[in-house]
DNA sequence: AAACAATCCAACCGCAGCCCG
DNA sequence: TCGGGCTGCGGTTGGATTGTT
């Protein structure tokens, strides 16, 4: 049996405390994100490691936005979960000053349902950058293109796959590589 | 104004996978 | 190669807020 990340006993539970926000803060800025497990008592704070990443990784860190999602944000994470599905992380990956808890949250509350009830006008932009792109990528890099409508081509551990319905023929180049989540942006996540 | 419902979002939980001895 | 420890991820929960009756 695994040990439990932590003593629960002795860990608060709940929201975050200002003060403990600003010793999370404090310690990060001074040591960086080292070891989670460790940090709590290194930084005087009565919670476990894990509850410290997530406070750090989903609010506390300085290059989140704090602002609402913009239109082409809403835009590229209906794209990417169209190839990727729920991975939450890939998809902030994307999206700079984004996390996957705030994608995960916005894609539930938010384009799910827009998606369910307005789903073929949901589509009608996508499909006139399909028509462009179908005739100049289809044959070229397979592995950037879905179906809209329900998966030509998925994309599957990182293998590429044929999926079961193929009706539409139509392909979308979401001009995606799969690189390491991040890189892009990650002088202020690693430091 | 109060009660209830719906929505949002921060935080928690448990599992999977990576890393290292 | 194997096993244990640690971190990251995705699903879920629950409290706070907002909207509706």
């Amino acid at each position: 049996m695994r040990k439990p990340c932590c003593d629960k006993q002795h860990t608060n539970k709940g929201a975050w405390s200002q003060q403990e926000d600003q010793k999370l803060v404090d310690y990060i800025q001074k040591h960086g994100e080292g070891c989670w497990r460790s940090l709590p008592q290194a930084a005087g704070l009565l919670r476990c490691g894990k509850s410290c990443r997530l406070r750090w990784r989903n609010y506390l860190r300085p290059d989140l936005k704090r602002d609402g999602f913009g239109e082409d944000e809403e835009d590229l994470i209906i794209r990417l979960h169209a190839l990727l599905g729920n991975r939450w992380s890939l998809i902030a990956g994307r999206l700079p000053g984004r996390t996957d808890n705030e994608v995960k949250n916005y894609w539930n509350s938010h384009i799910r349902k827009k998606l369910e009830s307005h789903r073929h006008v949901g589509f009608t932009r996508l499909r006139a950058e399909i028509s462009a792109a179908r005739s100049k990528n289809q044959a070229n890099d397979p592995e950037t293109f879905i179906d809209v409508n329900n998966q030509v081509v998925g994309f599957n551990g990182g293998k590429l796959e044929p999926t079961n319905d193929s009706s539409s023929g139509i392909y979308i180049n979401l001009d995606l590589t799969l690189s390491i989540p991040s890189k892009n942006f990650e002088s202020s996540d690693e430091n």
